[in-house]
DNA sequence: ATAGGTATGTTATACTATAACACAAAAAAT
DNA sequence: ATTTTTTGTGTTATAGTATAACATACCTAT
């Protein structure tokens, strides 16, 4: 059975073998614009309301090139509305982006980076999964790791420890290996 | 690559149980003398001075039975202050609490939850190790799950992806076992 | 049109963390 | 032993992150 919705063509990383990880920033225009349908859609199949506002929220982190703090996204709003609205756009106050991402965050369309303080988009929003975040030191940016060790684990801590998992922070802190290439130190052995 | 999991039967650092993992809370008051006499040859070793308020925080952070906050911390010491100094005891502000907690986070003493903004002791200072942290979101307790699986994860994701991880943040938030046994909807196949 | 639920706006405040500088105590150098 | 240097702590101020509580608008179904 096919997605009914498809438009992840630049992302390699939805075949299901093993691991794999992508950068979740650097997004082309067609893939945000795909992207912005397909929770519209998901939106419309389970009676949630994608409204203006989280449609813009969702649109700005989508369009980051880095990941984005609640108050870079009040700002980033608050010049969005400032262009559409001109002078009379109402002021962003801290709640109305805090309660966008909890919507965005409940429907799976982007992640938390606690670590951080910071949210970046999900990868693939129409599965439930536990991902594992690799944050560059160096230039920020972020790849999502998806894939058997991550789901071994939360499933080994259930099996071993009886500890039944609800919601994963996992988030490596580190050199990407273009930064890490790049860094005069690196050395491979 | 097969399953980093594989083959993976004993926790290398818990020899007393051969257990996976650990609540870091309710020490017996044994056991928190002879972590602190340990931190104190760890830091003498070190050429590090365990002072008096480093070593007070650090006591605070290993009676406690859950998690505590950096305010939290502030909260007990100005309490343990006024009890031995009376009310000439000097005030606790911020900076000398996070002072403190960088001293005990780099030196191992202690992990950060980032996820909950708190505290937790360690359960093994004297080894450098990845942790993944089980947080029980009815108990409040924490779980340190030390192993192979977490190196075996920062393997991969240096060996496939080519990241070079320098810190890691792992945690699991959900049921521990006692609690989901307790709970009315708790039932086991 | 209205009633009930949902979403957003608005004000105020709580919680978390750090910068910058002053002072004290310990270690090292003379 | 005194000076110098380093390290640790105190102190004030402020930055950064997040939520409570209530008001208003908006959508939807009757």
């Amino acid at each position: 059975m096919t997605n009914p919705l498809n438009g992840y063509s630049q992302d390699v990383c939805c075949e299901h073998d093993g691991a794999h990880s992508h950068d979740v920033h650097n997004l082309s225009r067609d893939d945000i614009t795909t992207r912005l349908q397909s929770a519209e859609q998901i939106c419309a199949a389970k009676g949630a309301r994608f409204t203006a506002l989280r449609r813009t929220v969702y649109q700005l982190i989508l369009e980051s090139n880095k990941p984005l703090g609640a108050y870079d996204l009040i700002q980033s709003l608050q010049h969005s509305r400032a262009q559409e609205e001109g002078s009379k756009a109402k002021m962003v106050a801290p709640p109305t982006i805090y309660r966008t991402l909890d919507f965005l965050l409940e429907f799976g369309f982007i992640h938390q980076l606690t670590s951080i303080n910071a949210f970046v988009p999900c990868c693939h929003p129409r599965d439930e999964h536990n991902a594992v975040f690799l944050l560059c030191n160096d230039c920020q940016r972020v790849q999502e790791f998806s894939g058997l060790p991550v789901q071994e684990i939360v499933g080994y801590v259930k099996n071993e420890v009886g500890f039944q998992v609800e919601q994963s922070v996992m988030e490596l802190k580190g050199l990407c290996q273009s930064c890490n290439s790049q860094s005069p130190a690196a050395e491979e052995g």
